[in-house]
DNA sequence: GCCTAAATATGATGATCGTCATGATTGTGT
DNA sequence: ACACAATCATGACGATCATCATATTTAGGC
């Protein structure tokens, strides 16, 4: 069977999406490239016409989930809203991939640090661009300080089991980042 | 061969310990029951006998290393300082538990969700009973705040390879924890 | 001092997985 | 139209791993 170039280009592109859904929801070893091929409509084998290799795909699954523009432009209150929310809590598969994924590349090869390092230099320029006016110098440390509380404000809430304590974590890290925004904004 | 009562007392908590040390630097997935029992000086076979399965292994290596008490009663600011430190961030094996395996926790079965629970109840506990003298509304709001945002920039700085952008987000997130403590301070 | 039960060692089994070799099918440029 | 090359399917190989069966050694109670 072959198909056309389109198709591949396709193909390959249906692989990024569905291993970056399969990555987040599952984790990078418990992911098999059989699979991740499968969940793109193909077979095993045809794995190594489009990636050297399993690492290659973390890699390039990295690249291609990362760089995906949230265009979320705008409110800044509005984004740690919908990001803080039990429903983005409860949708690891479909949410923040570096929520999902950051702490898992520290057992990644090479290729996904460096990754990982663009992603997150844009989005930490991202968060900056979104936030209201203030002081030059306090921006970056709030979009630094703020994403990094958001991060790991997720990944706790997502990690126990009891829903009263999670729904708590979320709504004091809310709280916490306005109190820092409102500090920075009144001085 | 067998030992003594005491001997397997201990063989099971150096079995603990190794894991914990193991799970940290690699990953749950990433170490085998045969690397625990060799790193603790035992083989493979007699895993059994001291755990049910390698899940049963690592709910139990969590409650093991959540109940470790820290014991660092005293300054707030010192802890954040040692805890957002390049060395702190170079050392996982040796480092917080949190940091290195609470995303990992998702994938694993429900008793460590129930372990992670109650290490996360105590670790809050701790952490308000380190603050300064604050309104006591303010106060879990500041500790589980702060936390999330130690968590996340410890896993944030460890998935990047630029040692600077690193080092930023250690600096960044203790300033950041600074301005939020210093607005409940003053208010 | 023996005997039994327990603790660990040795070795095996079945399953999963990453990777690759080979072959079939069909776009694509001439 | 044809031939080449590219894309994917089928199937296999070797390695790793969790788990268990069995053997061996010895501590602890009689």
């Amino acid at each position: 069977m072959n198909v056309s170039r389109e198709q591949m280009a396709e193909n390959r592109r249906r692989i990024l999406d569905v291993a970056s859904k399969l990555f987040r929801e599952k984790g990078f070893d418990a992911v098999s490239v059989s699979e991740v091929m499968k969940a793109a409509g193909l077979t095993h084998g045809g794995f190594y016409g489009h990636f050297s290799s399993k690492d290659d795909l973390v890699a390039k699954t990295l690249a291609h989930v990362l760089a995906a523009d949230t265009g979320e432009g705008g409110d800044f209150r509005r984004y740690v809203d919908a990001y803080l929310s039990p429903r983005h809590r409860d949708n690891p598969a479909g949410g923040c991939p570096t929520a999902g994924l950051a702490a898992a590349i520290r057992h990644q090869k090479p290729v996904a640090h460096t990754a990982m390092t663009e992603g997150l230099r844009s989005q930490i320029t991202r968060i900056e661009e979104a936030l209201p006016d203030m002081d030059p110098a306090d921006r970056r440390r709030v979009a630094i300080g703020s994403w990094a509380a958001m991060v790991g404000a997720i990944i706790l809430a997502r990690a126990i089991d009891d829903p009263v304590l999670s729904d708590e974590i979320l709504d004091q890290t809310r709280a916490w980042i306005d109190t820092g925004i409102e500090q920075v904004l009144v001085s």
